[in-house]
DNA sequence: CATGAATGAGAGTTCATTCAT
DNA sequence: GATGAATGAACTCTCATTCAT
């Protein structure tokens, strides 16, 4: 019969179908623990309360992620996917790239907790090396641009690569002494500094893009 | 007619004998509160923990302390402290004092932990404003050098105290990114970004102090 | 074809089933917190104590109740069903019913306990009004049966109601007294006075019922 | 010389107005435990507490009380007190006498709570029988007027024994039910109930007085 | 896949009481 | 008499995780 033919297509079928529907269903915890996160914060996202508006019991979620980290490391992965996007969507240059880096961060304070849940107080954390290396791989991705501009602007690939770390620390010093209320106490501002260090930057590099284009 | 008069002079040096006595239990549990968070960092130093190793009962802390994060902030206390000493040991001039305070935290990366502790992830934490701000101060203090060392190469109070909190930015940056790995990443080192930060730094502004010393 | 009409009644079952071991389980626990509570009383039945006589660790009452006031709140619940199957089960009239209810709480002392926990020392307690307007309610219930017999009697309700209160004020205050050993104080004893109090509320209501038959 | 002979005599004197000096101070404490108990109920009024508003540690307060139970029947003992100066300040008579005990503790419930806190939620409580038969002595001399009025009016000494205890418990029944909020589910007000009661025994009690004045 | 129950560890805090000084 | 420190036991409650069903 053709049924006894049909069987194994079908369970391919109903099999890809359960793949996606289990997806779609780690994807609805994941946006319930972006929820809980953004208004909780760490100390008030434990599984439970993930789980409570996921419309979940707890145990439920170790279907989806082996562990709480696990569920962080995800909704840390979907905050670099949209940090590289603004930064994607930045205009061109050292200017446009790294300041988009520096809003995202500015404008998005939970994404920047996200990404300091890893290291508890400032260790590094439990995440095993097959979860942070995609992470930090994305990281990089979004500081490449400046980097980019960097090189385009006439710096040597050494020297692109330690501006932009440098770059990167400084933005991060900045947000967290701005997040943490730190930087009130200077009577300073956040942005204006980072507009501060990026005008110091583009005064370093820009004249040998300058005298090159003379040249051509 | 002596002992009259010997009567409170001995009751008030058994009294400042037995303040001492208190002092110095207090310091043996702040001692062991150290210990404890450095060697199991700040999820770990329970309140049970501190006490078990300082050889109390729990119960026994609340003589010394009103509140676990009151134990915290006698630790950031102290931690402060010591940045100060090593700051003001340090020799004159902006990469002298500069230096003292980045050295410091890098080789104590601990106290940087203790400094942050402050926040949660990053929000504010629940310190008191009776606590917290004279802890502020504390560490003011510690960038006061760097700030007069600037404004006696000539540069105006205000650029001084912006360069002084754009360093101290930079400086946190740049640990958080090294204590936590993420400076590997860049194929960076730490101590080398800082030099170069503070070159250009002096670079902007040695300049003035030059051109007033060929003046003179 | 039958299998899959059977399959949701299975699982129906198996949720009924289900439901009905958890509700076991839960009396369990009750049963165990009301052994704990009539042995240690209100101080001694702490949730650790009742948790390690029902055989769990402490956390584990938490599936079955959101708080140890929740857990009286339900052994409160059950003494007071008690109390209206004994009053459902006496005998008609207002000695029937009043007697039932007095006598409920002579016997079953604890149960006394139980009613007030509700207060600390004497006041009104942390009950949510969601679990205390049930239980209130119920008291209510256990003390209609005697006022519906005095109406039956021919008082108005309004009388009705006051003396069914002034009924209720008596039994506490007796067992009260009883209860701590205060009536021995007086060489008296509860349950006589009792009935003296009821002799003397049927003397005043009976009358019109009587005139009330004789005039039939 | 005199001195030798004075000693005792001074001794005697110094350790008189020691002593004296020692009551002062209970009887500070004691008012400290009042104030603490009246503002802050059973539940707050720790000996810690009392020990802060009396300007002593802790440990101090042993000097004057043995226990924490010791103290609150202190507190009792001051009470009854108050409550047996309030009925000598009474009208002769059932009513001036009945009624001011009644008023005593509706006006002062925490007189009322104190009376309770020798027995755990209902419990006998663990006073000595030495601290606990004076209390009791006292207790019963607030209600020996009304007994006596009652026999007065020409009740035998039975009776007005009876009487008096079933009066006595009426009392508590209202006032307890009336503290706890649970005379207001009946829609009832306990001073209204009191005069009812008191009416009635009155009708009961008065006429063979009325008799017995007539005949003379 | 999901539940519901349970674990086990532990959190910070409070208490009455004791006792050397 | 009073202090200050310490005990020891207890408190309710929360957590991430596990696992039989």
């Amino acid at each position: 019969m053709s049924t006894t033919l049909k069987r194994p297509v079908a369970d391919h079928a109903r099999g890809q179908r359960q793949r996606a529907v289990a997806e779609l269903r780690r994807d609805l915890v994941l946006q319930a623990a972006q929820v809980t996160f953004f208004e909780l914060g760490l100390e008030g996202a434990s599984l439970r309360e993930i789980a409570r508006r996921a419309g979940y019991t707890p145990g439920a979620l170790y279907s989806y992620f082996a562990s709480k980290e696990e569920v962080y490391a995800a909704l840390l992965g979907q905050s670099l996917e949209r940090l590289n996007a603004a930064v994607a969507a930045a205009p061109e240059g050292v200017r446009g790239k790294a300041s988009a880096f520096f809003d995202f961060y500015r404008e998005n304070p939970r994404d920047l907790d996200l990404g300091f849940y890893l290291f508890h107080g400032m260790q590094p954390r439990g995440l095993t090396p097959a979860l942070n290396q995609p992470l930090n791989a994305r990281l990089r991705d979004a500081l490449a641009p400046t980097r980019d501009a960097l090189v385009a602007e006439g710096l040597a690939a050494d020297a692109a690569q330690a501006e932009v770390t440098a770059l990167f620390a400084h933005i991060v010093g900045l947000l967290l002494l701005s997040h943490t209320g730190r930087i009130r106490m200077f009577r300073q501002e956040s942005a204006a500094l980072f507009e501060r260090y990026l005008a110091q930057l583009l005064a370093r590099t820009a004249p040998s893009a300058r005298r090159r284009k003379a040249r051509a």
